[in-house]
Parts: structure tokens; sequence; C-alpha cells
RNA sequence: GGCGAGGUAGCCAAGUGGUAAGGCUGGGCUCUGCAAAAGCCCCAUUCGUCGGUUCGAUUCCGACCCUCGCCUCCA
């Protein structure tokens, strides 16, 4: 498999072990996540299931981030205590990753576990006893990134050339250096109750200190792949692989992929420009999370996303054509029990380049052409007869693998049909047997109304589910318990 | 100013030194009491602009134009 690595900006081969070690950077939980959030969380969900079909074990840390300066002003200005103010948010966090059919990380370790803030204690007295580290006039601690020579190589910045012009605006810090940041933050009147006792007095941690410490402590010294957001290179991955290499001695992070954003209607997501939606709002004005994930799953990684209305449509449009398709299939092969076949091709197409597109750095576009051109094909076979059904088992197995990475099965295809519909149905029957026209298109508006619809076949009437999204907010319940469990 | 991403049909979006995947929209057809649905078929001589290299470039090189992001805590 090959994947872009930032630090190179080369798409570089890769060659995982069985167990492959994965550490996300997670919400920071001082209000709901936004789609663009999501969208990052969506390709590691990605990468997650397309790792685990390659018979890779995904060991994934995703943090969630629950106190900085944000919780505690949003805690303060509420007026109850940090832990009740994020408490919300992390479950509304879990609910969304639920609709989106985002795959659970390992372990969800949150800034304040005592275990974390004990970690990151740990890290501080380290890399102070190297001078890596030290404290300033104003009690807080900051790396010193003078020694940390690399330093930058991430973001490709140069800051041994940047030193001298910086220097200008420096004596408004009491740091050393004005790119220097903070391991720990010295308390103030404007954290309130929040603190945490250190060797160095009451404060709390540093942004970045939060996930070195809890990468190192769940995942070790040398991790395979770290994810985020584009944003986050700098300053965020650049200080944790400061932290990280400055206490082990060691590479922290052999691949680094980042997300590139996610716009909307062309213009970045700003509150202020009436853009800005969260999964809830979305699900509210009701599309599916399953449209959601669709729109945010269908466009490359790497590539700037333009969210916009007219995408979800476009989305809700494909992921019909797909269900029509699942639908037929389930069709033919409900009254037969076939054992699978073993498809590899249907006419021109390699069944298996749905997963070889995906090798190369999660191409999602190609793996998708290949789904509708499959989706196409098979239509073509089934309406001139010639496909067995063996084949359509084969075919149902195959889309079970694919779906698997795509988590895009309908939940809507084995609902059962309601007594009350099907009588309705049975007088349309009659009344179109009578032909009572009148009488069979009022009862159509019948049943259309309790969210059903009748099609005439030639030989039936087909009674299916109208897709009513909005009646399907049920999908944005889970129990946070499950979640929040950070396990040991 | 420094670093970076991107400009491919109405919209979204792959891709390749040898002549443009796929999705949505639109059009046509089949089916049909009507309707709807569904399926199939069709839809870029052209890949931001201008040069260069080449037998040949959307793909390589150069310049320029445009959009967007990061530059101390925003995915």
């Amino acid at each position: 498999m090959y994947f872009y690595n930032t630090l190179t900006r080369k798409v570089e081969y890769f060659s995982p072990q069985k167990v492959v070690r994965i550490y996300t950077c997670g919400p920071t939980v001082y209000n709901h996540a936004h789609i663009g959030n999501f969208r990052t969380y969506v390709f590691e969900d990605l990468l997650h299931r397309y790792l685990e079909t390659r018979n890779h074990q995904v060991l994934r840390v995703m943090n969630l981030t629950d106190v900085d300066d944000k919780t505690i002003q949003g805690a303060l200005r509420a007026g109850i205590s940090l832990s009740d103010y994020t408490a919300p948010y992390k479950k509304s966090f879990f609910n969304d990753m639920k609709a989106l059919r985002l795959r659970s990380a390992t372990h969800y370790p949150a800034a304040t576990d005592p275990e974390n803030i004990a970690a990151m204690i740990a890290i501080i007295d380290h890399l102070l006893s190297r001078g890596h580290a030290y404290q300033a006039e104003d009690h807080s601690i900051y790396f010193r990134i003078s020694s940390f020579k690399s330093y930058g190589s991430l973001a490709r910045v140069n800051f041994e050339a940047q030193r001298s012009s910086a220097r200008i605006r420096s004596d408004e810090y009491t740091k050393e250096e004005i790119a220097d940041f903070a391991l720990w933050k010295a308390w103030n009147q404007a954290d309130g109750a929040v603190y945490w006792e250190s060797p160095w007095g009451k404060g709390r941690p540093g942004w970045h200190l939060e996930c070195s410490a809890m990468a190192m402590r769940l995942l070790g010294d040398q991790i395979d792949i770290h994810c985020g957001g584009i944003d986050n290179i700098f300053p965020h991955h650049e200080a944790e692989i400061a932290q990280c290499e400055c206490v082990s001695g060691k590479k922290f992070v052999r691949l680094w992929m980042h997300a590139a954003h996610l716009m909307v209607e062309g213009t970045k997501m700003a509150k202020s420009a009436g853009n800005f939606y969260t999964v809830g709002d979305l699900l509210e004005q009701g599309w599916s999370g399953r449209e959601i994930r669709y729109a945010l799953l269908s466009v490359h990684y790497r590539t700037p996303l333009n969210f916009t209305m007219e995408g979800l449509e476009a989305a809700r449009q494909s992921l019909h054509r797909l269900d029509e398709w699942i639908r037929r299939l389930h069709d033919i092969t409900r009254d037969h029990s076939s054992s699978p076949g073993c498809l590899e091709t249907l006419g021109p197409i390699s069944l298996n380049d749905f997963f070889s597109a995906l090798d190369h750095d999660l191409n999602i576009s190609a793996a998708l052409a290949v789904l509708f051109e499959v989706i196409r094909h098979s239509h073509r076979l089934l309406n001139e007869d010639a496909l067995s059904i063996a084949e359509v088992v084969a075919l149902l197995a195959w889309w079970r693998k694919v779906n698997s990475i795509l988590a895009l099965e309908p939940d809507l295809l084995d609902e059962e049909i309601p007594e009350e519909i099907k009588k309705l149905a049975l007088l349309r029957e009659k009344a179109r047997a009578s032909k009572n026209w009148n009488q069979s298109d009022l009862l159509r508006q019948a049943i259309e109304k309790q969210g059903w619809s009748v099609q005439d076949t030639k030989s039936e009437q087909k009674i299916i589910r109208k897709i009513a999204p909005s009646s399907r907010s049920n999908d944005h319940e889970v129990n946070i318990e499950k979640f929040n469990r950070t396990h040991s």
C-alpha cells in the first residue's frame, strides 16, 4: 500500500506490521464538532476500515481535549464545573460519530484523566532535566525549540533563519524565543477552579503536550501513523514530534497523514458567514447520517472539499442508485439458497480493482467508480438474464466486503410492511383488477401519506418505503457509556 | 513576506507522455390505465492562460492569472 507522507511530501510505499498503531487528534469539546471536523474523522475512519480489510489489526487512539482556554472560559461563563461543561459536548460527539457510522477508536483518552495528567507531568520533568524546557518568569514551563534541531521539519519552516527577525517582538513575552510553546501553563485567576498540582506549582497542561503524553502512554514511543487536519501540521504536530523525540530519543511517527480542509458553498466555514454546520444541524434538516457520510467520504482526503447542499443532494441520489441495486440483488436471491460462487470479474471489470484503488493513497474516487461500474454492468447483465443466482450471491458477498470499508449499507431494506399498508394495497389491487382507476389512485395516495409508495409492475404491486430521512433521526442515539470508557 | 494545496464538462470529481474514469443534473428510450419508480443509452476534439521540451502534453519544464489554507493552541 502507498500513502502520502506529509513529512516527505511524497507518496511512499508503506508496509505495516500485523498491528497498526494510529493516533488521531480528536475534538476539543468546547462546542459541538462541526462537519469540517468530521471530514477529518471520516477520512480516519476510511483509513481504519481499509487497513482492517487488508488484514491488519488497528490499534487507534483518539484523544478528547477537555481542558483549554475555550473550555475553561465556557465553564466559567456558564457557572458550572469544567467537566459538567464538557460532558454534553463529549456525548454529542459520540452521537454524531454513530450517525456517520464512524468506527470506534480503541481508546478515547481525555486530557483531564488523572493518568494522563501524571504522564504529562512526567514528560515535563524529563524535558526540564535534559534542558529541553525551562520555567519562565510567568511560572509557565516552555519547550525550548532551539534545543531540538529538527524543529520545523514537518511544516518545513526554518526557525534558524527566522530567529533574528523574531527577536524584535520577543520582549512582549517571557519566553526565551517567540516560537517556544507552553508545556505547562501556570494558573491564573481567569482559570478559576481549574488547575492541577505539579512540582512547578498549580497549572494545566499545554495542548500539544496532551497528545504526546496520551500517544506515548497508550501506543508507545513509536507509532505507525499519525493523522489530523492539515491545520494541525503546525504548530501542533511539530510540537508533538519535539516533545516525544526529546523524551524517547526515537523517531516518533513513521507516517504523517493530514486531511485537507472543508469549505461550505465555496467559502471558509465560519459562524459569522452563516454557513457553519454541525452534524446535528444537518440531521435536523432531514439529511441522514449516511448521506452526510457519503458527501464527506466521496472526495479524496487531500483534496479541499467544497460542501454544498447540491453536493448532499448528489450524495442522496447516488446512494439511492446504490440502494436500488442492492434491493434488486436481494430480491433475486431472497428465495434461493445458493452458496456464494467466487466472482473475480464482471464483464470487463475486475472486482478487485475497488480494493487496489484504495491501495494508492486511499483513492476513493477511483474505488467508487469501480462500484458504480459494477452496478451498471450487473443491471445490464440482469436485463439480459445473463447472471446466475450464484453469481448474484457472489456479487452480494463482494458488496459486503466493499461495505465493510464504505459503511454505506442501506438500513431500510428489510423493514416489515405494516399490516395496514398491506390491506390498502390489497384493496388497490382489487380496484385495479376492476379498472376502478379513481379508487386505485385514492388508495395510492392513502398509502403514500403513511410513508410508503406503490409501484405497478408487470405482475404485481411493489410496496417500497419512501425515503424519509427526517424520520430516521433515531440513528442519532447512542449510549455514551460504551464509548466513554477509556479502558486502562 | 514564508510555507502549502488546488484550478478537468452545468455541479462534484479520478486519471495518464499517445489522445479524457465515475457520480449528480439534463436529454432520449424501455415499461405503463394514469402516475411514479427503475433500468439502459447519450452528453468535454478538451483538461486556468501563455510559452518551451517532444513525433506527440491535460499529463514534463518555465512564466503568468485565479481560488483556498497554514504561519503559536482552528480538523
